[in-house]
DNA sequence: TATGAATGAGTTTTCATTCAT
DNA sequence: CATGAATGAAAACTCATTCAT
């Protein structure tokens, strides 16, 4: 019934605390890899315990519930996800590079950990339509996070003039995230032929974005 | 064992010959409202069949299984969108046109009937990498089917001269095709803000397919 | 509810009672292949109707039940393995020569129709304790017919003294029909080794009743 | 996927230990009771539930499925039956009397304890045909294993001059234990009249495999 | 006489979750 | 901290049977 939420053995210092964490981590690298291979609902607590090598009983006492795995990785990965586009944005050399550095980033970060992204574009644990679920709002707080990470970039295009001055924001930024996730999904679902279109995607946004003349 | 595929009782000719016609659309009917609105995995056949109004029994007599009614709704919602995006292609004057009428016309759909296209972009009954399901078999021959029409409108707008010569096929096909995609996932489980950047859409593959001067 | 017993289209003259014999026996032909193969309660009363050729409704409509089905042809086979019997008993020179033959017609007709004779070693459909089942009292009327005839020639074998004198009755008939009864058993479900043991049966049998000396 | 066997709550030294046991061995007392008395395919996991009155995942949690119950149980009715006869064997005077042991001992048994026995000669799980399953996969094997024994007896029976040297093995043991198996199968279904012919089959056998003269 | 659409009670099985230890 | 035995509610699916036609 309690939510038991964020349950870290207090100092990690010691060595019991130490193994708790390392229970936790095995837990969460288990599930992550559950979940991306056969998805949310088709993987069991007991899988996840099997694969983790802890106890069934462990799950529940370091996430509450099933959903509190999820809940733990989604926040991860797209924290994970943010930091590193927050780091590229830092380094480009003027706005267009800036949200190019981000498309190129992101499809750099399905190539290398497809599992942690896959997460994103699988199915949902709950309803859409509802708030109800500490899920739904961790995915959104942490989607509107990035969007304004995108929507920053492009503003400085637009100050810096590498970026067409007429394009509306949010809504822009919107539209490359949304060709990013659709991609993605494309992607890690196999749905699209094996073609390597992922490489196009930055070109594809240059000229979208690009000032006229 | 044997797969109950497209049981329809004799020709809808006769009056009472529609009375099983009227049971199965009924399934289908509820089928397509509750999973777009909670997801396949967490809507029970015991729901559908009191939302249809007909015995549980009666879902497996006409669908087989429960992935059946699924299978039957995506085949239904892939053909519908694909012939219309097909007559919009027709009409339009140049291939430029095109490609815009179908980006228009995916976001038309979307507004006019949410809950089919939600179960495009919502979770899916089985692991991405096997091929096991029939229901994955279908999405991807569907999936090939929409890029097909996609790049047939481009490439025709390549020869006309409203897109950009070099762009190439199918890759650009496939990032039209993701914005699409993403960008339904992104309003449809409202994880964006509550902004219509879907009007933007078309202006932005306009510009990203223009022909350069 | 109403037991639908022997339901036969009275006068098979007619052109729509033959038919409906014909169904009759489709159904019947059908059944014994399935319930030998799989099992009576393996085999769902759809399986019998697709493999006969009628709808589901015919086999209610001719044997009232599932179980009515298996009475019909556990009465069939029992009927022809007893007349079988009792014709090889009237040919024979003496008793023993009876008995013998009837071992010996017992596994002919096993290598002959294996799929009736398995119905009696494979499982029963009722519980054994209890006597409401017609199938159960099929089984055991039957069952004594054939020991009659067994303990038939045995007697006329202590009479014309190619039978030990001594050995009681019924008992040793019952013997001589547990042997053939467990015999078909293994050898039908394939429980035995690949050997010929059957054809010892006769000459174990001749040892185990002929008289002393 | 993963089988479930042999599931025992660690060593029954310890008094709480012996608690995971108990259920299990309700269970399979329960199993026995009803697959005994109704059969193994009418009798529902949630009767065996009732009348072990443990909670049916109970079931699942010990053995997998529902054939796993039988399959425990014919292990283990498999085992005592062919321990029993070995050490039966051992104490014989000469082959003969062994062979003869044999067949009171499993009288004997069918009449102490006929619940387990029965399962033998009742109905069987699946398709005789087909290797399939692990429950005839355990049946094959163990009847093998108690043929052996009985062939063991004879030859030594051949040896010491007790039996008759000219009978074939192991086409004689498969006899006898036919008649084992028959005869159960009549009496503990309830086929034959009421009549103690067991007490005849060790006679019958004694002239079957008695040497001339 | 024959059908087959429709059913609902029943089946096996799964699984997140609890809790005593 | 951690376990894992035990559960019970719910899931998908089956199937003998009915009945209007």
């Amino acid at each position: 019934m309690a939510r038991i939420s964020d349950k870290t053995p207090r100092g990690g210092a010691k060595p019991g605390g130490a193994q708790g964490s390392t229970r936790r981590q095995a837990v969460r690298e288990a599930a992550v890899t559950l979940f991306a291979r056969q998805g949310y609902h088709a993987t069991s607590t007991a899988e996840v315990a099997r694969l983790a090598g802890v106890s069934e009983g462990t799950i529940f006492y370091y996430f509450g519930n099933k959903e509190g795995i999820l809940l733990d990785l989604l926040a991860e990965v797209h924290l994970k996800y943010r930091q590193r586009m927050e780091s590229a944005l830092a380094k480009a050399a003027n706005g267009m590079q800036a949200v190019l550095g981000c498309v190129d980033l992101h499809f750099k970060q399905v190539r290398q950990d497809s599992r942690l992204l896959t997460l994103l574009v699988r199915d949902l644990p709950v309803s859409p339509g509802r708030n109800d679920s500490q899920c739904r709002q961790v995915m959104r707080e942490q989607s509107s996070l990035i969007l304004e990470v995108l929507c920053l970039a492009l503003r400085r295009g637009q100050e810096d003039g590498s970026v067409a001055a007429d394009l509306p924001l949010p809504e822009t930024g919107l539209l490359i995230r949304s060709l990013l996730i659709g991609a993605t999904r494309l992607l890690l679902l196999k749905l699209a032929p094996e073609v390597n279109f992922e490489d196009q995607a930055a070109e594809f946004c240059r000229r979208a974005l690009a000032p006229p003349g």
